[in-house]
DNA sequence: ATGACTGCAAAGACTTTGCATCTTT
DNA sequence: AAAGATGCAAAGTCTTTGCAGTCAT
């Protein structure tokens, strides 16, 4: 038995911004990108609909960073940059594992492998150059 | 200015317990499986020692797994599986992403890519039967 | 009218942290 | 004796959930 679903105005709204944004974001930007217009728009939502997207593979999740979810409403495969330093996530379109990775881990191990996430973690160029500022002038 | 490290009991034991094991523990784990022993051990340093081996190159964490973050006391390169279903870490010793594609992120985007994750996503072999069981034999 | 969706706030889960005490050097 | 490490418990974050009210069909 299928559990019907309905529109929603809410929904809709949260399913644009995540789309409409390169960022990767956690529940709580979301919601304060929404807050100006929905006022009452409630975080709680925010969370019930990531969920739903993701069960419904309209987004998935990109792992946690500093301790907070981040989406993607790209679900194509593509891999991912994370930076140390500030968290920022960045997608690499051109980047993919290996595909025949994934049949041999499949093989090899008697595994159900259904999805497969390639990601780099490093420094951003913008952190990047920060911290070479930072060896240059060390605080004080 | 170095902070010196001193020797200390608890911390070997708790590096021993994640060295000795494959299953990708969590702090909890850890802190469980020392209980008997260390009567006395505090959950607090478990996780103050996971951040220390962490910083100190001893050990990695393998990501956030069912809001609990997993740790792995191999640092050399390899990949993982997660079961979706139960949560099970396996490592792939075989596998690993094309050696080429770090550069290759590092140069076509301009970061300073320090680290590279490739991790599969599926069921487990266990999981895999029981779902199989449950399309069989559907919940009355 | 039904039942899906939401707001609100409380609860839950995991992790971090402050401070007094204990240990290592 | 000095300073790092720990135990304990409180606090901090992020996320989930129960319930009553609202909205779509």
């Amino acid at each position: 038995m299928e559990r019907a679903v309905r529109y929603s105005k809410k929904r809709e709204a949260i399913l644009s911004v995540l789309r409409e944004t390169n960022c990767h974001p956690s529940a709580e930007w979301v919601y304060q990108q929404l807050k100006p217009r929905h006022p009452d728009l409630s975080l709680g939502t925010v969370y019930r609909n990531l969920a739903f997207f993701q069960a419904h593979g309209l987004a998935q999740s990109v792992g946690v960073v500093s301790g907070q979810e981040r989406f993607d409403a790209i679900v194509t495969p593509h891999s991912h940059f994370i930076c140390n330093c500030c968290g920022t996530v960045l997608d690499l379109p051109e980047i993919f594992p290996d595909s025949g990775l994934k049949q041999s881990v499949s093989a090899q191990y008697e595994l159900a492998v259904q999805r497969c996430e390639l990601t780099f973690y490093g420094l951003c160029s913008s952190c990047s150059q920060e911290n070479q500022n930072f060896k240059e002038e060390p605080l004080s």
